[in-house]
DNA sequence: CTTACGATTCCCT
DNA sequence: GGGAATCGTAAGC
């Protein structure tokens, strides 16, 4: 999967409606990011570094940060030095661990609560998806509408239209912007 | 409903 | 030593 990715922005809509698992729990992505390579608000503007070597190596792969000093990051790897945020998951598998790691609130409605729920660690940095434990699977047909709107919680570049959900759908980390009314 | 703030780790300047 | 791709809670409108 992915050995001839898209450009980032496209693998962010590509990956809305894939199905993601981590040790049997997970569920459909609803919500995501593009990080480009030539992007002030990527982890890999200024190059390799220790923290965002995942972000040059092989796309599919997990790309995991710690964000704020307490949150974890899910990132699915693109072309080097690209990587899509995820942002939220429709939760349907595995809904009792989820539960247990996260007794209160909501499940995986933004990154760092997906991240939580799906009991993901520092350790699956890097990590292949395709393996039993740690699965993404891409959807069978296109998404419907699809939501499109800034990213959230960035500095710089923060105009770049990037972020991308599914409408009408229950379970995003924020609305997204009311298009304009004719 | 919205906005504001503190928590806490680690990488980079 | 600054600051960050966030979350939960509290307070104000």
């Amino acid at each position: 999967m992915l050995s001839d990715p898209p450009d980032v922005v496209a693998l962010a809509r590509g990956l809305l409606g894939a199905r993601l698992t981590v040790r049997g729990a997970g569920g459909l992505i609803i919500e995501t990011e593009a990080y480009a390579r030539d992007d002030p608000a990527s982890h890999s503007y200024r190059g390799p570094t220790p923290r965002n070597r995942a972000m040059f190596g092989p796309a599919g792969h997990a790309y995991i940060y710690r964000i704020y000093g307490l949150h974890l990051c899910l990132n699915v790897v693109g072309r080097p030095g690209e990587a899509v945020l995820i942002r939220a998951i429709w939760p349907d598998t595995g809904l009792e661990a989820m539960r247990a790691r996260r007794p209160t609130g909501a499940l995986c409605a933004g990154p760092g609560r997906l991240a939580q729920a799906l009991g993901l660690q520092l350790g699956d940095d890097g990590r292949a998806f395709g393996e039993a434990d740690f699965t993404l699977t891409l959807p069978d047909q296109p998404p419907g509408a699809v939501l499109v709107g800034p990213r959230i919680g960035i500095r710089l570049a923060a105009d770049r239209p990037w972020r991308f959900g599914l409408a009408g759908v229950e379970g995003l980390s924020r609305p997204f912007p009311t298009p304009p009314r004719v």
